[in-house]
DNA sequence: TGAACATATGAACAATCATTCATACGTTAT
DNA sequence: ATAACGTATGAATGATTGTTCATATGTTCA
């Protein structure tokens, strides 16, 4: 246990506390970011910026299992991260939200340098 | 193994490849949102927004072993995300990338819906 | 030089998570 | 009704990863 006895010390740790986001608030937005950390995730939503595809397509697209993307797909869901419209025996897949390239560009971006 | 044989599907297929982002791209934006997955990784670079702080400071405004704020803080000095400045017995800890505002204000807008 | 402090890091452990396998559910066509 | 197909999902497995403990490294001060 350390104490970083200095002067302002503690004065400095509580001023930063009551900066800071609510705690609520940056686990959320950890677990925002945890749905783009997966390739697999970032694959599918990068093939559905072309427009809606059914989980077949998107499977043979990125050269993987059905299930692994049904599995997938289920998280995007659940983030509301995309929609599905049923047609048949098939899904159709597409992105729920315009923010989601955003999101990707400014990633693209940072690494880029 | 599905095998959907519809009439453009192959073309949909191939199109579809040809106009995603090359496959290392996608995977180091996955790996650069890993990053940010982390809630303990997320509060100390809010933290940071305030300022410079030694690893002391960032673990007692956590209330967290320093060991685990050493941990983490590799991590991000990895990725580039936050720089060091030595100063006797201390090392001060602080943004190294003014792109993080951006991203955690895109992460905060999507999280308020 | 030795003690106290701040930080870094390797190893162990626990928890999380992506993938696979098997199978169930729902739809279409024969 | 049965078969074939597309999708969803639970359980098992393997890999990744965050935290802790112990300890090493480096700095300051007596």
């Amino acid at each position: 246990m350390s104490e970083c006895t200095h002067a302002s010390h503690r004065e400095l740790v509580n001023n930063t506390r009551e900066n800071m986001p609510e705690l609520d608030t940056m686990f959320e937005l950890a677990d925002f970011f945890k749905v783009f950390s997966d390739s697999t995730r970032i694959r599918i939503m990068s093939a559905l910026f072309q427009g809606e595809l059914s989980v077949c397509c998107i499977a043979e697209i990125l050269n993987m299992e059905q299930s692994t993307i049904s599995h997938q797909l289920r998280i995007l869901r659940r983030e509301n991260l995309v929609k599905v419209r049923k047609d048949g025996k098939q899904s159709y897949y597409s992105l729920a939200d315009d923010h989601i390239r955003q999101i990707f560009e400014m990633g693209l971006e940072h690494i880029s340098e």
